[in-house]
DNA sequence: GTGAAAGCGCTAACAG
DNA sequence: CTGTTAGCGCTTTCAC
């Protein structure tokens, strides 16, 4: 195995001191066109390119950042929620455009350390969705790099983060039901935990909504079981829910896919979407549109979540001013209209 | 900004030598029990890691490998195809295994240099679904790392390559319609290449099952014009495809969304799926049970795609003698049925 | 068993 | 303008 082509090959190969190639590499210091010509041309010629590890051991920084996802690895793997796919084109776009790498790892239920940080010398971390009961929450908390938490719902008000605005995605998601005259809505969702997080805000949207219109949601029509974001999650989940509720004519769900697997529940079972059930779905995906039939959908834009998260935490390692200003990023969701709701049909208005 | 902490404060600290805190870290060396225990425990308080910046500057590997993946950033950001998100779970799982991190980078379509493999000293390279045509390709090829390519159809017989039996999964799906008695057969791709890649494969594929069933392809059914991957692309294909043709009762195309799209296309115009016309994806992916009708579709086990990439790059990093017998992984497809195909109707087959 | 010392490739003073 | 030199944090002989 041959030998790394270092700046010291450059140097002598171009009759130069190491300074001066080190200069020219980087346009400080003062250096003669002719010289930066010559080291250009033998640079070229070489081959060569400047070891980061060796820049890194003087310089702090390491132009990388670390991007963290709930379970993608090893135990608990990624459900395949084309969310996260969007999450990471954004956040690598704004990573590319700043001339970052990314670095993507997954952190499991099991004890991390997150030595790699420290180990690797990442310049920040951008943190997807974690609750603060995650277990490695703790240790993320408390490492000393410059962090953005995606749709994590920290109370300490320090912290950079990027979220949706979820109570209003939740509140348009219901409101457009109840406008819609329906009155018996049913949700579906996981565990919403202790009162915080994205699903519980969304909930908590919801709720509003119904008040507004003077519907109590009923304990027996919040589904929380299900299990993973899936389209079987929600296939299985609409199947329990009917089985103690029989009189909904509507269903809010938040992810697209769960929605997708709740309308196939339904339309497999002869329960017609909209017309017996309506559904609504969470996320917008590209999918949406494209389901038989089209999916109502709180949208957000993942892809710009991604790009957001990465500026802020960008700003941050910059120490720019505007970072201290803006710790906290709320995108605004969108009611994106499909086929899968419509008005409660009239011989249910009519048993009321 | 306080220093890092280094081997040296450790040893300071435990009253030993720095060689001896290296011979400690990594279990080299003799050292007495005591010592260790003595260094483990300040390492310990101190919070310490070592810096594989400093590390990699002896030691030529960084534990790092890169994802290249077609058209995720800038110019170019990947289209939203599942199939990727699935297939980097994969990759991330098999080197989280083996204790290696993972860049994820994107290529576009201007001149890429890859100087970040050297600049990092990465330990390999896997690059997803490049052809022989993409501009970057030259430079990829010409790399002095470890490389794995995915989906590449590259010709030279050295290079470590893992693909799906792309012809087989062609013959299957074309060889389910044609038992299903299907004789006009369309088929919706994007621009095939110069007869090399995965798409092209597929048709190949095809092509053998009509042939055996004395069903000659016709040209004017072979739709190469769907711009991407994507459901919106087959909502269009199929939309030009059906101003020319009108006898068709049966399309396959290569991608489960783009199915998805051209399903979605049929149904909303009245056409039906399977009835008037059969649809057969590609890929597999989660959502192909659960749309409306369910997918029929050739299916491919992606994440495992993935971590045979991973295992294949790792084995070749290693310089394992495995990895020189084994430099092609060639992963068999399977057809899953759904309800979006079926027999042709009686009605159509009065007509021929 | 343990330590001293020489680098790995580069940057950043500081001289010249 | 250009070169010398001292580290950055770690591994690795080679002595003791």
């Amino acid at each position: 195995m041959k030998h790394r082509i270092s700046i010291t090959h450059v140097a002598e190969k171009a009759n130069v001191s190491i300074a001066t190639v080190s200069n020219v590499i980087n346009g400080k210091g003062r250096v003669s066109k002719k010289t930066v010509d010559r080291v250009n041309k033998v640079i070229k010629e070489l081959g060569f390119s400047p070891s980061m590890a060796a820049r890194n051991l003087k310089a702090i920084s390491s132009q990388m950042i670390g991007v963290v996802v709930p379970g993608l690895g090893h135990k608990g793997r990624l459900h395949a929620n084309p969310f996260y796919w969007d999450l990471v084109s954004g956040i690598e776009e704004g990573a590319r455009d700043r001339e970052f790498h990314v670095m993507l790892t997954s952190v499991s239920e099991e004890e991390e350390t997150f030595s790699f940080v420290k180990e690797r010398h990442l310049d920040g971390l951008i943190v997807v969705g974690g609750d603060e009961e995650m277990k490695a929450m703790d240790q993320l908390l408390n490492l000393d790099v410059p962090r953005v938490f995606v749709d994590s719902y920290l109370a300490d008000p320090n912290l950079y983060q990027v979220l949706l605005d979820d109570q209003a995605g939740g509140y348009m998601a219901a409101r457009h039901l109840t406008e819609l005259g329906h009155k018996r809505i049913a949700l579906i969702t996981e565990t919403m935990g202790d009162h915080e997080g994205v699903n519980y805000n969304r909930y908590l949207g919801c709720q509003k909504a119904l008040e507004e219109a003077g519907i109590s949601l009923d304990e027996e029509l919040i589904f929380t079981k299900a299990v993973t974001t899936s389209a079987k999650a929600g296939y299985e989940a609409v199947r329990e829910l009917l089985k103690s509720v029989d009189d909904i004519t509507a269903i809010i769900t938040f992810s697209d896919i769960k929605a997708m697997g709740i309308i196939k529940y339904l339309t497999s079972h002869n329960i017609k979407v909209p017309n017996d059930i309506s559904v609504v779905g969470f996320d917008g995906l590209f999918f949406s549109e494209y389901t038989t039939p089209s999916l109502t959908t709180v949208y957000q834009d993942t892809v710009r979540k991604g790009q957001e998260a990465m500026e802020l935490l960008l700003d941050q390692i910059d120490g720019k001013k505007a970072a201290t200003e803006r710790r906290k990023v709320v995108l605004s969701p969108e009611l994106r209209l499909g086929d899968s709701t419509a008005p409660i049909a009239p011989t249910i208005l009519r048993n009321l």
